[in-house]
DNA sequence: TTGCTAAGCGGAGGTTTCCTCCGTATGTTA
DNA sequence: TAACATACGGAGGAAACCTCCGCTTAGCAA
């Protein structure tokens, strides 16, 4: 019958404390440790679902318990670290793919990338909805990053003459925030990724997509 | 170290069975205890937080522990039903205040209330955020509900002649919605309320609003 | 009003999860 | 290689979850 129930002060009055800035005095084991961790929690977000036990984390992980708690003080912090690094994997995947392939078909890549994003967002909503009410700079940090990796692929696609040269950024970034959004059912993610192929086509233009067809490539949907 | 963890199945097969189905077939002190219960929840989320202790909440309600699982076998089933009743009362409230004022003043009443209902619906957002991905009939039953509050404001205000008769309830909508998205700070509600009077302003007609100034009432936004 | 009965109540206690603490192990530097 | 600081692991106490069952009481019939 005590007074407080749990984590009443979940917000210590300490700097947000950046993943890279402490990754940098982290000991090399801890450092390994520490990526096992957010592996084995996203894993384990989507195989249990968002309310798996942190014991559970810890043993897929392959570390104690006390490890994850010293890596991790509040369930919040790992399910924001899971979250960050889908962020930052998507932004930098932006320049991945545009060093690999053709400008267009980066774009493309990268948008059906987008909606892995916002399966694994949803995944761990319930949790991360508390954490960006209560402070937002997660959520201005990562639609920053985002913005600017499609800003990057799409000026590199018009560069290319790979696309028309009226698509906006932002008009896009909303295109594909609709296209994903309010879909629960287990469906959705084929269908939006569909919808992007048919997105992609509108965007080309004309002499792109008629490259496309001619020589033996004509199945741009291979890669898983 | 067992396998599962917490509840895995979380969906039983039995309908969703409706609060005001089973209500009709419970004792006088059930159903007692049970708006109890839910007025507890209601408070105890908004004072403590989204992960009070269901044990916390049964003292607040004055009954056993036992008495909220069997009222409510889940703690998303208590969330369920306190976000349920808020629409309801929301949805509830249009005939209400249409009875009770001219039908202008109504149209702004509701709205002001629905701040408050985006408020409660950003607090147990955590917890909801779960069930909403699930099952979307509840998301459907509270939108559908709201809609239709507002649309028979709206009807009303128009007949009156006191708004505008270019007026479309889905456009309302959506500026209500846009009016208190993405706000967490402190200062957000009394912000979207201010937002509120200035756009109800807008949706006067000339003569209505005219009408407001003359005689004495010149504060409409006494009710708390 | 009285008595009967099923619906409902309450909370003890087993189970699970959370989280801290501290002795042990290991990476790092000189 | 030696010494030191950093990180590891898991035992164990506190707290929350949830079930189970004996007791209470609302509702009804006579």
């Amino acid at each position: 019958m005590s007074g407080k129930v749990r984590r009443p002060a979940p917000r210590p009055p300490g700097e947000p404390k950046g993943a890279a800035e402490q990754a940098r005095t982290l000991r090399a084991d801890g450092r390994r440790n520490r990526e096992r961790l957010i592996e084995a929690a996203k894993a384990a977000f989507g195989e249990v679902g968002a309310d798996v036990s942190l014991e559970e984390i810890a043993r897929r992980a392959g570390v104690g318990i006390g490890t994850l708690y010293r890596h991790f003080p509040t369930r919040d912090a790992i399910v924001e670290a899971v979250y960050r690094r889908e962020v930052v994997h998507l932004a930098g995947a932006a320049a991945r793919l545009i060093g690999s392939m053709p400008a267009g078909e980066a774009l493309h890549q990268w948008m059906r990338l987008f909606v892995d994003y916002i399966a694994t967002k949803k995944l761990i909503a319930a949790a991360l909805g508390a954490i960006a009410g209560r402070g937002s700079d997660l959520y201005s940090f990562s639609a920053g990053l985002i913005a600017d990796a499609l800003a990057l692929l799409l000026d590199r696609a018009r560069a290319a003459g790979e696309i028309r040269p009226d698509v906006d950024p932002g008009d896009l970034l909303r295109a594909l925030a609709g296209l994903t959004y309010g879909n629960a059912d287990p469906g959705w993610q084929a269908s939006a990724l569909r919808l992007i192929d048919i997105l992609m086509d509108g965007l080309r233009t004309p002499s792109a997509r008629a490259a496309l067809t001619p020589p033996g490539r004509d199945a741009p949907r291979s890669r898983a």
